[in-house]
DNA sequence: GCGGTGACACAAA
DNA sequence: ATTTGTGCCACCG
């Protein structure tokens, strides 16, 4: 395994194994991750613990996690952001010229993606 | 143990 | 629809 891989039972190795198992073509916001490894409110901390995963891509589909809005998050790192939007692209995600996307129409099934924690309602579709 | 840091989310204005 | 402000978290020094 890669050095950068996060601690198995960790909070960022439940993020990995999450993120690692949405299918190609579908995307899942960090507040779906940060909720299916058991904590609803640690959005944030899923975006810093793909931080932390960079250079590590190696099989790890991040590209597939945007924010809530529906659209890829931009802080000031435009080569990760325009890389983000090509590799989705590739997949058949079509985003708008505004950036943005139809959650309801690529968003993963959670119920088929690995839960460390309670889907809160309106978590599946 | 304390105080940043940051690929977030949500309510309020 | 946009912009702010505030809450929340795992990690790292």
């Amino acid at each position: 395994m890669s050095r950068l891989e996060p601690a198995v039972g960790s909070f960022r190795g439940r993020v990995w194994e999450i993120v690692r198992a949405i299918p190609a073509g579908r995307v899942l916001a960090y507040g779906d991750v940060a909720m299916l490894a058991g904590d609803r409110k640690a959005a944030r901390a899923v975006g810093g613990a793909l931080r932390a995963f960079a250079g590590d891509h190696d099989g790890l589909p991040w590209h597939r996690v945007i924010n809530s809005q529906g659209s890829i998050s931009f802080r000031g790192d435009l080569q990760r952001a325009t890389l983000q939007r090509l590799l989705l692209a590739r997949e058949g995600v079509v985003i708008s010229e505004q950036g943005r996307l139809e959650m309801g129409r690529f968003r993963a099934n959670l119920r088929a993606l690995p839960c460390y924690g309670a889907l809160d309602e309106g978590a599946g579709f």
